[in-house]
DNA sequence: GACCCCTGTTACAGCTTGATGACAGGCCGG
DNA sequence: CCGGCCTGTCATCAAGCTGTAACAGGGGTC
């Protein structure tokens, strides 16, 4: 869950569906590919995709009216979308953020910069998705490589333990509770033992060594918190 | 029960109410969900909310005629409520704030809107509530945080000392009753000798040293008090 | 100054909460 | 197919927190 962003693609043509595929999964992305408006409305009432890429031309409903239908209702009225139109004076016709996108790019684009502009989206909605690095004193997260590192010494984590210590990191200084924790590892639809992520906490505690036990703070009758000055 | 503003959410499309869940909780608040007036009752009945988010159209007994008969009743006259409605017009709008809700949203909201006017009515109604850092003099309290400092001194207080620390810092140069503090503690339904506070008082002043002796005024025959100047 | 009411303080038993170690099952790679 | 990690749960233990009673002390009233 907080391990890659999914992108839903909207995109009817073959050769950039593949190309969007590849550069995304290497960013990297999780990617899931429709080629209609219809197929993507589908889809996102099955899950909720972290980020919508959307071409402006497609067969059937368009892009424009996908763009409208997602933003009057409820549940995809945050949902972040990146209209790719085909030429720039498209792009200013409609203009593209009035219709609610948040953010455009022109073909063609590089695969670097749309990128960039996702993360940039990202970041502005969802902090801890965005790809950043995260640094907090001697500790150093790299999410994109799933590496951490105090000191530049490596430290190896378990894919858990990682996505909580990202989350942790993304949110200093404040208290999350067990609840929290959970949604943000498993999404809101799986039920587990909150207890669990007391032992995710420890483990983690454990794989970070001593500078672990001062970072990770417990707060009691609530949950945990990681803090930035020991 | 200071820590989480608790929300009675009383809504019948299941869509939205997992929307709200989920916005609601990374909020973070504490969210029930119920889908029907009557139950909003049962569950009021058993224990009172922090606020209720209430859709105007419902099955059975219309969002309206539940606000108009909490209204009515003393346990829960100056509960807060704010009204979703899916229709936008002007009569609406004010139809909702004359029958007593202390302000509405229209569909289609964005979470981040609707947990901004929550705030503000939280912070109209109940200070405490609304997760504003407070400082007076030297001490300041941060309830996202969950810490407390006087002259940048971290303080270390059990969850029930910082509950009752905030409850007084919001509501500073006011006697309060041993009844306010302890219903601020722990609702309404839970019954408790009054001098269970004192005991309180006394740990929390003992946490916060000498300075707290100064801050924490007791009044004679009332209760206590939070004093702004030594 | 005596008395009563109120508050301060302490001690304590019971309970809740968090830390920890162990374990079964699942998944993956070799 | 096997072995090794990873995951989620549980039982247990230790520590901290909570609520109450009991006693001490002080202030105000008459």
């Amino acid at each position: 869950m907080s391990s890659r962003p999914r992108v839903l693609v909207v995109e009817d043509e073959i050769a950039i569906q593949e190309l969007l595929r590849y550069s995304l999964e290497q960013a990297p992305f999780e990617v899931v590919v429709v080629s209609s408006a219809e197929q993507a409305l589908s889809e996102i009432r099955s899950e909720l995709p972290s980020l919508v890429l959307l071409d402006l031309m497609l067969p059937g409903m368009s892009g424009i009216n996908l763009v409208r239908h997602l933003r009057s209702q409820e549940r995809t009225r945050e949902l972040p979308i990146i209209m790719v139109t085909a030429r720039a004076d498209e792009a200013d016709r409609i203009g593209g953020l009035n219709i609610g996108a948040d953010d455009y790019v022109t073909k063609p684009f590089s695969p670097r910069e749309l990128i960039a502009r996702m993360r940039a989206v990202l970041r502005r909605r969802s902090p801890h998705l965005a790809g950043d690095v995260v640094e907090v004193g001697a500790l150093r997260l790299d999410p994109q490589a799933r590496t951490v590192s105090c000191n530049q010494q490596a430290i190896n984590l378990a894919p858990t333990e990682f996505d909580l210590l990202h989350y942790l990191m993304s949110h200093p200084n404040r208290a999350l509770t067990r609840d929290q924790l959970l949604n943000a590892l498993r999404g809101d639809h799986v039920f587990l033992e909150d207890r669990t992520i007391d032992v995710y906490i420890r483990r983690l505690r454990a794989g970070l060594g001593t500078a672990g036990e001062a970072m990770i703070a417990t707060v009691r009758g609530v949950g945990y918190k990681f803090v930035r000055t020991p």
